[in-house]
DNA sequence: CCAGACGTTGTT
DNA sequence: GTCTGG
DNA sequence: CCAGACGTTGTT
DNA sequence: GTCTGG
């Protein structure tokens, strides 16, 4: 599954390559994204696609307390569509996660050790996970916006270091995973399938597992060869 | 009817 | 072992 | 996802 | 808010 992600680029570059017409966000370069943390989610608004920061870790409207989101950090898309907690997301709250990489921990044959891996896209490149969003309002008045990531059973590529893996929407589908027009499930889960295109991955330092940590060097190959 | 949960991954 | 927090 | 805590009474 | 279980 996706308990944490790269999004290691220049601003410019999310703007340039989601089309958005508004940026409510500051020039970061985050190595070690991890559940309960702020990062730029793109959503629709009635003056275009916005890119903004939430929390990650799903708390939907209707909740008591934030603490809920702790553990919605992903949503399965074989069931989102039932789950009354996604449920009113998927209809009316879906989001775009950009990302440039994402970490699984491959166990050993034994279960013993687990050894992290970043698995990028392409050369690296930019791309957008499949997401959804609320916005809670708190007893204080504040209103927290938070978001999940879907996953899916892993492709061929993944499925030799996970069972699963986070929906990867194809640059031609991203469109339509925003459109406000669509709000019927049978047309949305149809875009949640496992991606198709090229993929690589290699081994990290497991100074990644600490989500305290958050530097450059936990995106450098650890061993010389990408998988 | 009301009360209580609302989730995933991974492991057994 | 299980829950909470980042 | 992993890391780190997991508790109370009483005192500062 | 909405669904499930008693």
């Amino acid at each position: 599954m996706c308990g944490r992600y790269t999004l290691a680029v220049q601003l410019d570059l999310i703007t340039d390559r989601f089309l958005l017409k508004r940026v409510d966000a500051k020039e970061m370069f985050r190595f070690n994204i991890a559940p309960t943390q702020q990062a730029p989610v793109i959503y629709q608004t009635d003056s275009g696609r916005t890119l903004t920061m939430m929390r990650w870790g799903l708390v939907p409207f209707w909740a008591k307390d934030e603490s809920i989101g702790n553990k919605l950090i992903n949503a399965r898309s074989e069931t989102l569509a039932e789950k009354p907690s996604f449920k009113r997301s998927l209809e009316r709250k879906r989001c775009i996660v950009p990302a440039d990489g994402f970490y699984e921990w491959k166990k050993s044959t034994d279960g013993k050790t687990r050894t992290p891996m970043r698995i990028v896209v392409g050369q690296g490149d930019l791309f957008g996970f499949a997401g959804l969003w609320d916005r809670w309002k708190s007893p204080d008045g504040g209103s927290v916006e938070s978001y999940t990531i879907i996953t899916t059973e892993p492709n061929k590529f993944v499925s030799s270091i996970h069972n699963r893996m986070p929906v990867i929407l194809s640059r031609d589908t991203e469109a339509q995973w925003l459109d406000p027009e669509i709000t019927d499930p049978e047309l949305l889960t149809p875009l949640l399938v496992p991606y198709n295109g090229e993929m690589k991955a290699y081994e990290v330092s497991t100074s990644v597992n600490s989500p305290s940590n958050d530097s450059p060097s936990l995106i450098e190959p650890i061993a010389p060869e990408l998988l």
